[in-house]
DNA sequence: TTGAAAGCGCTAACAA
DNA sequence: TTGTTAGCGCTTTCAA
């Protein structure tokens, strides 16, 4: 391995100052226009490449934005980050992605991981913590957002959303439009937080309308799978036979349910009404199609983003809100069509 | 904004050097096991956090891998990307991610960032990119694994299977079965290379057979959308009436196929047979399941990982094969047994 | 607009 | 097992 090429070499070949080439390469900072195109030619003829390690260290900027998710495999997770790592590139700034797998230790793991690499800014989904992992969020000093949930005791900042009102609203839509016999799949104690969350807006809303709300079905992983929804599917139908709508934690959940339907030959939605979570890109299209809960991730990785770049660009505190609340949006579509 | 702390200021509680403090944050160091004790207790008192930049910067080692990969957004790229994430965290490594959304001009730009920060290796979805990205790739001095693909002039190292023998044998595979008026959806010019290497697959297997291998609808979008599949599979019926098996470049094109086909009351598989690509997770519970190629992406994310690690782990070059190829397996299911 | 000096926080290399 | 010295490659700061 020969030596790597540093500033000083492209200063030597251009005969400047090595300072004058890291001028050069900061799009703002004021050279020569020709001074600079010489610099960037002989850097290329150099094939020179600008070393951020040494660059972070010294200005104490790295550019990083650290980001936990659950899952990378789940499309509403996929979107977030997706829409996160747009925004921030627009500022410059890189995200550093780390996934959870829905345990707090892994995140915890991650997050003392990512803070050494000394990030701008810190994302985590959600508000569920170890002690330790949320210390060690106190502690840092530097910008941190919980997203996806809304946290009763937030570290700091947050963007996201109740899953449990966002529930609670679908639900009790449902109720309103006849369907009074319902069921739950999801959200069981071992299960992702937000699925719980969710379970319990599910119950909220029928216990408020008088109705039997104990009908719920655990499943055990917690990452959402169509086969857990066959199981919990097969539970539900052996020990709640009387239930006419069947309401899943998550998209996945209720094309599981659905499935089976079709292969039971259960009408949907004239035998059977179901509704999901999450707005999957199958939901409108499924057959029938899929009642469900939009809660736009994307604008959630947007707000995110944006809550950043204003905090960094030192905006004051006091100027920017605590909490962001984000929308979420009623799908009610033929799946539920069954009690008119 | 008050003053870090620092190895130093840990040193001095600690009644060491810093140089001791450094040893006792690597697991295999020889420090002395109390003095190791005290130093992370007075570290742990003081809040120090280790700091990865001045590390990188000294050791010229940043234990990062860069990886770039078309979109976040689609489960195969999904589960390839976790297993790469967690078999590089077994080695210490962590992935820098980015995605090119099937531009390589945006893969040019990921990969122009990502060597600014000095990874240790970098990955690329497929072998094609720009002339600049290629060159960019070639004179890093990393190991540079091109995954997903088996390109004709791979830049180094490769992990991946052919996409236009999976889908040849896929493809030749149903001719076998009893299916003779094929038609294919996707991989025009203008899609993923991927896509573009299956319909290849398809036409060089059904020219084999003496059949027509002129049904071909293109796709305008690059990456794989429900509702894309919508439209071409209208265009289908409009230009190739005759066509009784379609195969997709995608499963989600299977999956907007087939719902389409529910919709208008063509029964799948008695009136038409449908194929996918990918083995996405609802393939096998959609009504009927649907036939598709497993590509295995768990297992290039596996395969990538270990090639790194063992590169890293300075194994003699010639003892590191070039060229990796993956597995991938027909499920041939109930959406092509139409014509038994 | 350009340059010189100093140092970001750690660790390689060497010495004890 | 522990310590000393020097320096990784940039950029801050100050000066011209």
């Amino acid at each position: 391995m020969t030596k790597a090429i540093t500033m000083k070499d492209v200063a030597e070949r251009a005969g400047v100052s090595p300072m004058t080439v890291s001028r050069a390469f900061k799009e703002d900072a004021s050279v020569n226009a020709e001074t600079r195109r010489n610099i960037l030619k002989a850097a290329d003829e150099l094939g020179y490449v600008f070393d951020s390690t040494a660059s972070n260290l010294r200005s104490q900027k790295t550019g990083f934005v650290a980001v936990t998710i659950p899952s990378l495999n789940n499309s509403n997770f996929a979107d977030t980050v997706t829409a996160i790592s747009d925004d921030l590139a627009e500022h410059g700034l890189q995200p550093l992605l780390g996934y959870t797998n829905y345990c707090v230790e892994r995140e915890e793991a991650l997050i003392e991981q990512f803070l050494r690499r000394k990030p701008e800014a810190i994302v985590v989904t959600g508000g569920q913590h170890t002690h330790r992992g949320r210390q060690l969020l106190e502690k840092a000093r530097i910008p941190v957002i919980e997203m996806w949930d809304q946290p009763q005791a937030p570290v700091a900042y947050s963007v996201g959303f109740s899953n449990a009102r966002a529930m609670h609203d679908l639900t009790d839509r449902l109720v309103r439009l006849g369907h009074h016999e319902l069921g739950f799949i999801g959200g069981g104690p071992q299960s992702d937080t937000r699925a719980q969350d969710r379970r319990n807006g599910f119950i909220r809303a029928v216990s408020g309308h008088g109705l039997d709300a104990s009908r719920l079905i655990d499943t055990t992983s917690t990452n959402f799978s169509i086969k857990e929804a066959h199981r919990a599917f097969q539970e539900l139908r052996s020990r709640f036979p009387e239930v006419k709508t069947v309401i899943c934690a998550s998209d996945l959940y209720a094309f599981g349910v659905l499935s089976a339907c079709q292969r039971a030959g259960i009408k949907v939605p004239n035998d059977l009404s179901i509704a999901g979570f999450g707005a999957f890109e199958i939901a409108p299209f499924t057959c029938p199609t899929l009642t469900t809960v939009d809660a736009k991730p994307s604008e959630i990785g947007q707000k995110t983003a944006d809550l950043i770049a204003a905090l960094l660009a030192g905006e004051a505190a006091q100027e920017v809100p605590i909490n962001h609340e984000t929308r979420y949006e009623l799908l009610i579509r033929e799946s539920t069509s069954g009690c008119v």
